[in-house]
DNA sequence: AGTACCACCTGACGGC
DNA sequence: TGCCGTCAGGTGGTAC
């Protein structure tokens, strides 16, 4: 489930390994994947180009061709980048592969078709296309506070609404959470502004730590909770069994000590 | 503004 | 064995 973090190892792998290769062929196998784009038209902007740069903002990826236009990467649930040199080696569900001169492919694979390829005139134009809140790693404290000032949903949610701020997706949002020790259906006009504080302080370190680790969940401290989802596991810091639950009707973990509900 | 619900999609998994 | 329903999740749409 490409968050953030993943995303942001989407966009290294991308420069790492495409960046100031010319274009040669553009194959769409699937053309539900692209978004307000032609096969044509993806093929014309990209074919014979080169990607300049990388850029990300929130859970879309982006890399600028040095002819005009960015090309917009977004991986749903299941989408991901691989690298592959020949067609029989080519990974299943690649949706779009892009063959550079030098021989090597770049497949999108998707398998559930939940992402999308797209085009759009910068960071910024895809930004305000869809809308986007800022980007959780580069927001600052104060806009950040901004954001959730005057809303009343639930903290949970609100986390992982793009709009109010973009790359939280269902798990990180959990783990905020957890280390925050707040209870995600709280109410976000009980929680002060100290307790609000908290929570971005947390999502900067868990972030920071997850791209570090190439959000290699396995590879995360044992006091995360991460690692912890699913079957009847034990809460990392009390030992208690967590809980299971539907919230804003995303399945949601939390420890019910460690993350009290708040009363009245 | 928030919420509840649906749709999109496909592989995994449990039940019979 | 094999068919079936259900679930997961990001996003975007609907109605209330």
């Amino acid at each position: 489930m490409p968050e953030l973090p993943e995303v942001e190892r989407f966009r290294r792998y991308l420069a790492q390994t495409s960046l100031h290769q010319t274009v040669e062929q553009v194959s769409v196998t699937d053309r539900r994947i692209l978004h307000g784009v032609t096969v044509r038209g993806l093929g014309a902007a990209l074919k014979g180009g080169q990607f300049a740069r990388t850029a990300r903002h929130g859970k879309y990826l982006l890399a600028e061709l040095n002819r005009g236009g960015w090309l917009v990467l977004h991986f749903g649930m299941s989408g991901r980048l691989q690298q592959f040199r020949f067609l029989e080696g080519r990974p299943p569900h690649s949706r779009v592969i892009v063959r550079f001169q030098n021989g090597v492919h770049l497949a999108f694979v998707c398998m559930r078709m939940f992402g999308e390829v797209s085009l759009t005139a910068g960071p910024d134009a895809l930004v305000a296309e869809r809308r986007l809140g800022p980007d959780a790693l580069a927001v600052t404290r104060a806009a950040f506070l901004e954001q959730l000032d005057g809303r009343t949903g639930m903290i949970k949610p609100i986390l992982m609404n793009q709009r109010v701020v973009a790359g939280l997706g269902n798990l990180y949002a959990d783990e905020i959470l957890f280390q925050a020790r707040i209870h995600p259906e709280t109410p976000v006009r009980r929680l002060g502004r100290e307790r609000l504080g908290r929570v971005f302080s947390v999502m900067r370190r868990v972030l920071r730590l997850a791209v570090r680790r190439h959000a290699q969940i396995d590879a995360y401290p044992s006091s995360y909770l991460l690692p912890r989802r699913g079957d009847d596991q034990p809460c990392p810091r009390c030992g208690r069994k967590l809980v299971r639950s539907v919230v804003g009707g995303r399945g949601t973990y939390h420890c019910s000590a460690c993350q009290r509900r708040p009363r009245g």
